[in-house]
DNA sequence: TCTTGACCTTAAAGTAACTTGAAGGTGTAC
DNA sequence: GTACACCTTCAAGTTACTTTAAGGTCAAGA
């Protein structure tokens, strides 16, 4: 498929998928005959484990660790646990903040 | 109270105070006879909503919106709330990636 | 009294994570 | 053959800050 359409599937836009293939955090993809970047189904998973650990707000490094271990196939050690769990409790916060903040505006 | 002490309050560091004052999100505090910014209650209430709208990462645009609402004395208009109901929508949907992605890494 | 250390000031430059714009090539559709 | 929607690279722009540089202020201790 062409970058277009992995971007429909990752809800990510073009412009994005390119940029983390210039900071390494994407393989280059083989190139169709007339230069186009041409990705494969594996490059959906690994697009949409990246979308969903940023939209946790991970950061482009915490999200290459974590992709590195997935291509070690190793289980996640406990520091990306510990990152998930502390995401957890972060988000509990938000949505406290967030009842509480609807309160404080009516 | 200076700046430190207001930063401590809101859990936002010195420069984003004085980033916030540079574009006019927060008022020009009045100053000690030595020059230094001094802070009131109402300062650490105020800050303490840009911080959590910030938090839920309001832009800082619908922050000022938010403020100047506030400010107005006015009850959030329905665009507010909705931006507060949307917000709390993506926060589902983020628990909910994060437990799908819990499952992907184990 | 001096000096150490923790504050404070401004202005400018740096950073993260992208997006947008410019300039141009490709491919199908009428 | 000419629109039109794609694609390409490279450079510059954007948001929301942080960091650095260069310097002023002030209470405490030798």
């Amino acid at each position: 498929m062409q970058i277009r359409q992995l971007a429909q599937r990752t809800g990510l836009p073009p412009s994005a998928i390119r940029y983390y293939e210039s900071i390494d955090l994407l393989p280059s993809p083989t190139r169709q005959p007339n230069g186009y970047r041409f990705y494969r189904e594996a490059d959906v998973d690994r697009l949409r484990l990246v979308a969903g650990l940023r939209a946790l707000d991970f950061s482009i490094d915490d999200v290459a660790e974590v992709l590195a271990l997935r291509d070690r196939g190793e289980a996640p050690c406990r520091v990306v646990l510990e990152l998930l769990a502390h995401k957890a409790d972060e988000i509990q916060r938000r949505v406290a903040e967030l009842e509480r903040l609807e309160t404080e505006l009516r």
